[in-house]
DNA sequence: ATTATTTTTTACCTTTGGCTTATAAAATTG
DNA sequence: CAATTTTATAAGCCAAAGGTAAAAAATAAT
């Protein structure tokens, strides 16, 4: 049984707020992440239940199923794959990917998605740093710590970022914090948490905690 | 006004069956294009006259607008751009990729289209050998006539084919006639209308006229 | 433990898009 | 001008996606 585009959307959003499965999550917080009203959420909670991509008991929560996590992870999967293909073949600012893979990443074809990885060269992370599901729904997170949590002196590189607004991009983008850039924390202010950084062993660059707080580090 | 994708797919029918706003199109043979009853078509003229891509007057016939025409030949460019990029880049059959096209084909996003475009070296035709609308709409078509109706001794290239079906494309490429390939008429048999083909200088080949009007040549 | 409040669900409505059948009207043909 | 074919309209169906208002369940507060 196929899903619409609204379905995949809805789910693809259940198995993020669920943190890939973990937590439950409730109508009302869906409904805020698709701007609609919870009754339009009750009633789609029960169309995926129907479509078995989902457990829901009412009142009580829901649960994603196998077959409907292998779907979200599939559509994040060509969400993320076609975002790589975005941004290195074609180009793009990494900022400007998201609304063009969100309309790619409902076309239907395993054949499409599995040319496209090996033409890719079966790449593990996204633009964003955050990881590609394999076919098989697969993935391979790296233990990452937000920058804001980093203490004087550690070091490590940048290899995702929480918020993914286009605003927040290009100001990365202008100070020179890519993903996969080299840094180490200079200083830390006690008394409101913001950061000196140095980027690649040379530019150095003030940050709030605000910023820190949405960059995700691999520490080394 | 934005187009649903099935007006989009409409459009580009009517752009087709009028030979590129030509001649005028029949509402029955539109219904048998695209497989629906005449009172759909009826409705659906209806409705793209209102978002003026066609100006259609009833019991009368109808004619592309301006904005019709560029609306149908920007689908045609995405979808024959999508289909160099499925066959070069990502190795598909040139019988795989019309299904995945078709979806491709309805992606909006002008800068993707421009920058595909660029990443493609700006092709001129597709891998049936049809042209590719710049993205102003210009086509850059090249004479050419039948391989049926060509005459013994005269030679050419393989541009395009007229059917498109998997079946056929397969056939053709068993037996080695790709677009672009040299050929030379050897021999036309009076009675069915048959042919004896040189292949690039070397391979011959019988076909029955059938198949030899389904094939274009650019004659040299 | 019984109210009060919040969260969730139901029941009912609305819109849009795309299609169908049956009927009517126009155009074309004999 | 009658017969036939082609088109158009009217009415209705269905699915998808959403909304409002009211009911029901769960949770919190006194």
């Amino acid at each position: 049984m196929e899903l619409t585009v609204a379905e995949e959307n809805y789910l693809k959003a259940i198995y993020h707020l669920s943190d890939a499965g973990k937590k439950s999550v409730s109508t009302n917080d869906l409904a805020a992440e698709m701007k609609n009203k919870p009754a339009s959420v009750s009633d789609m909670l029960r169309r995926l239940g129907e479509k078995e991509v989902i457990e829901y008991r009412k009142y009580y929560g829901l649960q994603i199923t196998e077959s409907g996590k292998r779907l979200a992870l599939q559509t994040i999967r060509k969400h993320r794959l076609w975002e790589v293909f975005l941004v290195e073949k074609l180009n793009f600012a990494w900022d400007e990917v998201h609304e063009v893979a969100e309309q790619l990443e409902h076309i239907h074809s395993p054949l499409l998605i599995q040319r496209l990885d090996a033409y890719l060269n079966f790449p593990k992370f996204d633009p964003h740093g955050d990881p590609i599901p394999d076919e098989f729904g697969d993935v391979r997170s790296r233990p990452r710590v937000e920058l804001a949590e980093m203490e004087i002196n550690q070091t490590g590189q940048i290899v995702a970022v929480k918020d993914s607004s286009a605003a927040f991009l290009r100001y990365l983008d202008k100070v020179g914090a890519y993903i996969g850039a080299r840094i180490k924390v200079l200083d830390k202010v006690e008394f409101d948490g913001s950061l000196e950084i140095q980027v690649d062993q040379k530019k150095n660059l003030f940050m709030s905690k605000e910023v820190a707080s949405n960059i995700l580090v691999l520490q080394s």
